[in-house]
DNA sequence: CTGTTAGCGCATTCAT
DNA sequence: ATGAATGCGCTAACAG
């Protein structure tokens, strides 16, 4: 139907008003007369006016748009993070642009660039930024979340460190309780900004940490991540196959899991009887996997969510100073982990058992 | 570091230059001499000059963003689509923004909306769209791909249903051929305007007319997807307890798979021994799943790369009107599919075994 | 080859 | 309460 672009300005004289007042009745000013009110708005209505909001945004400097960068959409774990971005950003009227860094940093970078030069409000991360670009972000005055860990580290990201450390401790001593000595983690090869790397850390500082203290043993296997599957069948092929082979696997991410469950079962190791699994991340289908998948499940959706509030918040100008939410990070216990072979256990203290949906 | 945004004007002054001139070294125009285009640049740099896109496209009436509109971002599968977008976007200097209509009308007019006032460039369905925001995107010459099915269908929504088709058919037949007489399609609860309907009307249909000519029995259960897990244990609970229920479960949806697999296990329904199962939609999961799940697999990561480039080509102009690509849609015959209970049979002839990643 | 002018569509001063 | 003018930062069309 409309052949061009309908502006504020044919509203303007259609209705026989000034320019001004048209403005002010799209952005519900107080002080305009119910009549002229009236009229214009029955004007915007037939002529099928749509205010145009890269005008706006060149106006007022602002977008209402942020940005969601996610190392990879691939993850569906990131995708929980990405959901809540996208769900409470709509819920307050900004679009969420997509920036997927695919692991590379001159990707990350153009990216990065590119929102700067898009003039976003702000940027959420699902992943640690390399610093060239955090400090293009910081120049231009572009408000992140999680912050930048000045001197440290954020309250928020150290609660979330805390969080991801216990659970994945609680994990450790649960298996150690049912006689597991022998560990093996299996993690993915990745550029030294990986995957949420402070979860990262927490991860593996508590597994080594609690292993050490019992004296039980721990080998890593890198898998490559372009070629999950193959690569975790050598790499636990060759593990497996030695004389004292690990009876707990653990795997560090949630897309780990399928390479490594495939890998085991063509080892002929059968879980939880030769060897007890568990993995960082939880799905349906990790609660559909026969046996159930024991999990330490952290609830990305909610954190996204409340970091992204507070971005907003933030960018807002009101600066309430929410206090973090008990970042959850749990164990859940489902049928892949069991006594290590040859042993048996007397009680299972300490488990938190739950199945509810993820 | 930087008080205020650096314009244009300011790297001209400082160069010395006009300030059409900056603009023409920053958009590469020829006819500029190379002595002025060094000083240029090195003001640029000096000053750490960025372009605000947002004028630009105010100017240009383009904003290099395109839309991804899809029902929903739990579903892997869809992920998979959003992916595809993204890549060959960022490939073409595009971003892309996201938008989850929550399978929600009201959201979705919303979203459309924001979209069209924010003078987006294109969008890409991921599901359909309600006539009434097809609507807006045409009056406001949005392009759109898939092309709204007008008189019918696109040729490469046409070619789609056909691959859809042809694969859930092979499906069937490989099932009735494997002797089963009985079967039971469970799908979710939807909104009229469906994930992807098309695929819907194709694959519903095929099964329908596959089942009939074998005179074969087929009942559907529609489960509630905000409660999956419960609602395929109540529905498959009861039909499996049936006196002659299926031997051949069906999973509409990839992220229905989880949940069925679990009430048939809950059912104490063996796979393959006592029911066969497969489902729409392949991913890591399944195939790690024990047994090894049996999918009708599309590549929506491909489709979602060809549709968005053609989309492009349009936007810009360059109309080359590509063959649609042969729209992969195969049967991956894994273990999840076995003769019927007490069924012998011959051969496995025309089953296409493939067990490559996702 | 290069400097100047005129808007893109809007929000925001100012006057009235 | 409202109309008129100003400019957000940029590109395009025009002069020189």
């Amino acid at each position: 139907m409309s052949e061009r672009r309908v502006t504020i300005r044919q509203v303007a004289a259609e209705a026989g008003v000034g320019l001004g007042t048209v403005s002010r009745v799209l952005n519900g000013a107080a002080d305009v007369s119910d009549c002229t009110r009236q009229k214009v708005e029955a004007t915007v209505q037939r002529l099928g006016y749509r205010p145009s909001l890269r005008a706006r945004s060149l106006r007022q400097s602002r977008s209402m748009a942020v940005a969601a960068i996610v190392p990879e959409l691939v993850n569906p774990v990131l995708m929980e993070f990405l959901r809540g971005v996208e769900r409470t950003a709509e819920e307050r009227g900004y679009v969420v642009l997509i920036g997927e860094t695919h692991r590379s940093a001159a990707r990350e970078s153009r990216l990065v660039e590119r929102l700067v030069d898009e003039g976003i409000d702000g940027v959420v991360l699902g992943g640690p930024l390399v610093a060239r670009d955090a400090e293009l972000l910081r120049d231009h005055n572009v408000p992140v979340v999680p912050g930048a860990e000045e001197a440290g580290s954020t309250a928020y990201s150290a609660a979330m460190e805390r969080a991801q450390a216990a659970a994945t401790r609680r994990m450790v001593r649960r298996l150690l309780e049912l006689g597991h000595r022998s560990f093996v983690l299996v993690i993915g090869t990745l550029p030294r900004w990986a995957v949420i790397e402070q979860y990262r850390r927490a991860r593996t500082g508590a597994i080594r940490t609690e292993l050490r203290r019992a004296e039980a043993k721990l080998e890593v296997l890198s898998v490559d991540m372009s070629r999950v599957f193959e690569s975790c069948r050598e790499q636990l092929g060759a593990h497996m196959a030695g004389p004292d082979h690990a009876t707990a696997v653990i795997s560090y991410s949630h897309v780990l899991a399928p390479g490594v469950l495939s890998a085991l079962q063509r080892c002929g190791v059968h879980i939880p009887a030769d060897a007890s699994f568990v993995t960082f991340g939880d799905s349906d289908w990790a609660m559909a996997h026969q046996p159930a998948l024991t999990v330490v499940r952290h609830d990305l959706f909610a954190e996204a969510t409340w970091l992204t509030a507070r971005l907003l918040d933030h960018v807002e100008g009101r600066e309430e100073d929410l206090v973090p939410p008990a970042v959850e990070a749990e164990l859940v216990e489902r049928e892949s982990c069991g006594p290590a072979p040859g042993t048996r256990v007397a009680s299972s203290t300490g488990s938190s058992a739950r199945r509810g949906a993820p």
